[in-house]
Order: structure tokens, then sequence, then C-alpha cells
DNA sequence: GCCCAGGTGAAGC
DNA sequence: GCTTCACATGGG
């Protein structure tokens, strides 16, 4: 499926552009399951809307369908480059590459079989590193409601569509740096408002900079992350796995814990430090995608989604 | 009312 | 080293 059955979507402009610059764009990818992947957990900007699911990637307000293994996404403004989407889906990454190396046990048989296409998402560091300190002791539809009211209040407004409601891009580090602890707290995020006060002014400040993340090594990048207020090794390794590209990174929350006790340690009392050495040694060069099925097959266990 | 949520930091042993 | 507790806020 190529540009041909899009063309009548170009805006009326088009003649003034070159002919490469669409709207929209069909990508082929196997084993991608978007829906699984955009409700998560890793990312708190997707909404569903109807069939297809409507979010904001950098300054791109965007809308993502998928049928079968075609993936369709369509944005605000021409595009000349889509390197930007096909990197935040990893849509090159090979699904199967990635589970052959899962240990083969019945737990995590289990977790693949019922969630098989949950794919791991390349994000931006500063983003994702903000949102995960929101993260803390709130259920994913609150992060959610807390990212979308920062977002509103601080972010730089982007294009949108005709007959679209206006969107916001991510609120930089040097702009969170210049808003009072008062007016963050107002965004319902409580406690975590200083946390993530503090962590802008570092960033704005060059104590840290999240863009240099990937080029550290893998115990430096975690011991620089948690070196910022609010930042703890849980928080830690999800910034290190949904947007270092460190695959190893094993970030254990509440239902990670309880996969692992319910799933591999059951009728067995078994300390959180013992369970960390076991997440560290047996799952493989890609744990952190192991982590993911865990995560999402807990949550969704019992449920249809 | 109660318990829980993609935790962290500080204080206590 | 470990465990316990406070910290805001909203959902079930």
């Amino acid at each position: 499926m190529g540009g041909h059955a899009l063309a009548c979507r170009t805006p009326p402009r088009a003649e003034l552009l070159p002919s490469h610059m669409e709207r929209t764009k069909t990508f082929s990818i196997l084993d991608y399951d978007l829906s699984a992947t955009l409700s998560s957990g890793q990312a708190f900007r997707w909404r569903r809307s109807g069939e297809a699911w409507l979010g904001v990637i950098g300054a791109n307000w965007v809308r993502l369908r998928q049928e079968g293994s075609l993936v369709t996404a369509e944005t605000a403004n021409p595009v000349p480059n889509w390197d930007w989407l096909t990197d935040y889906l990893q849509a090159h990454v090979n699904l199967n590459d990635v589970l052959v190396t899962f240990p083969g046990d019945e737990p995590m048989r289990a977790a693949v079989a019922a969630c098989r296409g949950l794919r791991l998402l390349r994000q931006d560091p500063w983003e994702c590193l903000a949102s995960f300190i929101l993260s803390s002791t709130k259920q994913i539809v609150q992060i959610q409601q807390i990212v979308a009211l920062l977002c509103e209040r601080f972010g730089e407004p982007i294009a949108t569509p005709p007959g679209h409601p206006a969107m916001f891009a991510f609120p930089s580090a040097e702009r969170l740096a210049r808003v009072s602890e008062a007016d963050l707290r107002a965004c319902k995020m409580g406690f975590r408002a200083p946390y993530l006060r503090a962590t802008a002014l570092a960033i704005a400040g060059g104590q840290f900079d999240p863009a240099k993340l990937s080029q550290l090594p893998p115990d430096r990048a975690r011991a620089e992350l948690m070196e910022l207020p609010g930042v703890g090794p849980k928080i830690a390794d999800c910034v290190l796995l949904f947007a270092g590209g460190f695959p190893s990174a094993f970030p254990v929350d509440v239902w990670v814990m309880k996969a692992l006790r319910l799933l591999y340690f059951p009728r067995r009392r078994v300390s959180a430090a013992r369970l960390k050495r076991f997440t560290g040694s047996h799952f493989g060069p890609h744990a952190g995608y192991a982590q993911q099925y865990l995560f999402h097959y807990m949550r969704t266990r019992g449920s249809d989604e």
C-alpha cells in the first residue's frame, strides 16, 4: 500500500510542496499490537479515538490506526521524513528476535501467549523521566491526567488538523524550571511537585543532560539518574528502558512484584532483594522486554484488553 | 470509610 | 544492610 491511494488527503497547497511531503504514511510491521503497546503504561499521551489512537510525539500531533500488519499514521502538517515516527514505534525491531531470548518457563510462555505483539517504544528521555517522576503510587489513568494538565498549562501549542482541539507539546525542562511548586501542585501531582521542579532545575542548570543518557555505560546512566530528586531504582530503570535504549533495564513496580511472587515463587516468602537479584539474571539480554510482557499480562488478566 | 496505585526519601533498627 | 512511614490524590 503506497502513497497513491492517499494522495487525496494532501492539503490544498500540495503543489507548492515537494511530492514526498505527505500527511499520511502507511507502514508494514509484523507482530505489532498497537493498542497493547500504546496502553501499556510506557507512554502517557495516547488516547483511543474510535478505531484510532491520538497522541503527541515531540511537536507532532499524530493519529495512528492499525489494520492487520499495516499501521497508518496521520499528522497535522505534511512530513518530509518519517524517521522520528518509526524510531518512536521501533518499527524496525523484529519481535521474534526478542522473544526467542526469553526464558522458556511457563510464566513467560503465558505472558507472550496473552499479549504477543506488545512492543517497547523509544521515547524522548526528558518526557519519559518527567512522566515517571509523576508516576509514583499513581494509577496509569491518573498519570495520564496529570501529564495532560502539565502539557495544557505549560507546553507549546502544536499544529492540529482542522476541527481538532488544541494540543500541546510536553513542556521543556527549562520551562518547568520556571514554574512555581504551587502551580505544579495545581496539576494534581501532589508531593511529586518539588521532585519534578528540582529535576527540571538540575537539567536547566546543566547538571544533567537527558539527551546524552544513551551514550553512557549502563551503570553510569543509572547512577546519574538516581542522583536526581524523586528518582529511585524503579523510575531510573523505566527511563533506561523506555527512553535510553538499555534493553536489560528491569523496572520492578507493584505489578511486576506481584507477577514474580505469584508466577515464579508461589507459596514462598522471598525478600524483595532476592527477587531483584532474580530479575537481573533470569530474563536474558532483553530482560526489560520480558518485564513489559509480565507487567501487561498481570494488568490485563481477566479483562478483554 | 477502606485499600490501592508503574515509589522515593528519611528515619529507625 | 534492612523495614517502616509520610507523602497527595483519585478510583474502585
